[in-house]
DNA sequence: CGAGTGATTGACGCAGATCAAGCGAAGTGG
DNA sequence: CCACTTCGCTTGATCTGCGTCAATCACTCG
């Protein structure tokens, strides 16, 4: 039933550092399972320890936290190949929620075990390190977003962003379009702006031409424009390791 | 000259975790020197590598991400005992700059050393880890108030979180007062918000004796209600490992 | 004493929040 | 098969928190 990570589907991609055979035979041991959820499911909820951690194998979602007077944050999204649980992992309790946007399926860790496969090998205790500090940088890049673009600016950039990351991920079909399994409102949670602004300011993107955002697929016509707005390369991302 | 990790004065605090023999041994290894910076001095520039690393010894400073247009999004700020490169040290670059605001001393270490430290002991890779994702997990902390919360809220959660941050340290004197070397501009570019809007906003919180800022010094006598108005609990932080 | 740096305060304007209403598509149940 | 609800998207009107501009003040320093 389960996948093997001898046959894992991801591993393939070249955005993917590859694995020596060692490794992926200790990411084996340390994997304890396979889940599918729907679309909507809370995988992780802020606050609770979690007994697992998880690999996203395909499908997308999002982490947010909420706050007192019930806003939310959204911290960025899911895609597959991401690890997710670290702060479960190393801190016993989360700091965010993550939930499903679409059917997802997940490769499941033991949370007792996280440990011991940290040591089983430096590389792969390197390579969670790296996962981290790449959150990080992602985190600085969105709060300086957050913090100091205006709204077209802000919506420019987490669509570059994410599209990159789906060019990346080879989810971008002939017709340049990608799957995109979000509301308007998660990208307005994501970004510190409120609904209506951030539906007018699509509006407008649309208009000149610069995104295609429908039927919950995702196009951009005007990447150069849009990335300039967002202050970014289009470059491909850094190949990350797998967990 | 230098200070050797055994006689390390942080590691006697008890904000941070006890290091075995062994584990102060490699870290003395690890280390390649000290030195002393001067108020205003940049430690590392955004887009440049680092043959260095360092942990802070003493003094404050504060990371930043420039942006094209000219504008600073301050990401947080640097305390004694802070591990500061990271991302040089793992990724090869650094995604944003490290500026100090008072005189600082710093342990220095070779970035080339580094990934062979992490193996040296599983733990100290750990360690490594644990202090990214306290990071990550901060950066998120941050972005949901950036992204969320009104000015005097998040003028709250900043001051409340460092002077949180200063009490774990020690630094916070009989009078309440800790060192708070910064301009209201860091203030602001940490915040997203305007320097003026800043300053009005402090000038209100001043005026309802909930915050008390002058001559580089910070107390905070409505410490209660400003950690209400920044959501947070009044929990001393969790003890970190020093590098 | 003039120059530079940071804090402060008032006046004004706007980006974006809030309020409100309508629309189409997809259930759902009687 | 048709009312009725729900959910997400859209759009106009109005309001406001905060940005911007501009001037002043207190200090420090050469």
């Amino acid at each position: 039933m389960t996948t093997p990570c001898s046959a894992c589907p991801l591993r393939r991609r070249e955005h993917f550092v590859e694995m020596t055979r060692d490794e992926v035979r200790q990411t084996e041991a340390f994997k304890a399972g396979e889940m599918t959820i729907e679309p909507g499911t809370h995988l992780l909820i802020e606050g609770a320890g979690s007994a697992q951690l998880y690999t996203a194998l395909s499908g997308m979602g999002l982490r947010y936290k909420s706050l007192a007077d019930g806003s939310r944050q959204v911290l960025n999204i899911i895609f597959p190949g991401d690890f997710v649980g670290l702060q479960a992992g190393v801190m016993g309790e989360m700091k965010h929620s993550v939930v499903a946007r679409t059917q997802m399926t997940l490769c499941v860790f033991d949370r007792n075990e996280f440990y011991s496969f940290v040591r089983s090998s430096p590389n792969r205790g390197f390579d969670v390190t790296w996962l981290a500090a790449m959150e990080e940088h992602f985190l600085g890049e969105a709060l300086a977003t957050v913090g100091q673009r205006d709204a077209s600016d802000r919506i420019a950039w987490a669509l570059v962003r994410i599209y990159q990351r789906g060019q990346a991920l080879g989810m971008v079909n002939g017709g340049g379009l990608m799957p995109f399994p979000f509301r308007q409102q998660d990208l307005a949670d994501l970004l510190g702006l409120s609904l209506v602004h951030t539906n007018k300011t699509l509006a407008r993107l649309r208009r000149h031409n610069l995104v295609r955002w429908q039927d919950g697929q995702l196009a951009i016509p005007g990447l150069e424009p849009m990335a300039e707005m967002a202050g970014l390369e289009l470059e491909p991302p850094p190949r990350r390791p797998l967990i």
